[in-house]
DNA sequence: GCGTGATTACTCGGATACAAGATGTCCGAGTTTGAGCGG
DNA sequence: CCGCTCAAACTCGGACATCTTGTATCCGAGTAATCACGC
């Protein structure tokens, strides 16, 4: 089990748009530029973040995406979950519900890294770089 | 990102193997049919586990698959690792090394799941489904 | 009784088939802005 | 100046194509115990 590359490019593109927060609506294309992307496949993964209320879009021209979400708010979690689903990492293929004892202890240790994740905000990210000037 | 199924195997595997730690070798065919798995794919799992020293393996006659590690000290990571592989669960496709902040937030969010699940241990889970007469 | 060989009960590993999910592309359709143009 | 149309700049979503990985099967080979048989 991995993190895909959905989610890979998903935490770093909220991280871009913080930084570029007030420059308005960013275009499909920019991000795509930016980032080395097909923006065919990029639109995919930022459709799932606007279906999980992070960020927006808005169609015509002059459109693009925004931050809709707090950006102090937005946490590593969320981005995870719109992109990897939501859902437990391990489900006991032979007893239902939470019968199965070895599934609790795998759900307690999935617990501990998602309150952490929970946490843990982009925001600090996307300040500490543009200290330092750096795009990604 | 989920679990595989081996993993969901391998750990049933190993409480089971603790449990009949005392009637000597398990054989594939046994455990098999206990779990109601293909034998042949069972086998590769349980390879998996011979190889990284939890299990050890006898052929021949009377042959089968037996504890190898203290049974005592076997955790669910131990066994995670041998059918997940080890590998961070994410892994920054821009940046080489740890030079990506957001990958340094999530190695340490897996980090916490990982030292829990390298302190618990399967013989836990194992002792109360002895007490309950249970199988799996 | 004692070697020797065959049989039986096992695991090992490569090759391969199959399924599912991640990754990526294509294209047609809808939406908003703004420019151009005629009245 | 107003209103109309039209093109340009965008996103949306379904349908695929492709690649990778997990899941699973088949089969031939190797290994150890045990049984049978002949001496």
């Amino acid at each position: 089990m991995k993190y895909t590359k959905a989610t890979n490019y998903a935490l770093h593109m909220i991280v871009y748009m913080i930084e570029h927060a007030q420059s308005g609506n960013l275009s499909l294309h920019t991000l795509a530029d930016h980032f080395n992307v097909s923006a065919t496949y990029l639109s995919k993964i930022l459709t799932q973040l606007v279906k999980a209320d992070l960020i927006e879009s808005t169609s015509g021209a002059n459109g693009g995406y925004a931050l809709r979400k707090k950006m102090e708010d937005i946490s590593y979690m969320d981005v995870i979950k719109a992109t990897e689903g939501t859902g437990s990492l391990f489900e006991c293929k032979f007893q239902e519900g939470s019968k199965c004892l070895i599934q609790n202890v795998m759900a307690e240790a999935e617990n501990l890294m998602e309150t952490y994740l929970r946490d843990k905000k982009l925001y600090e990210v996307a300040k500490i770089q543009i200290g330092k000037g750096k795009s990604f």
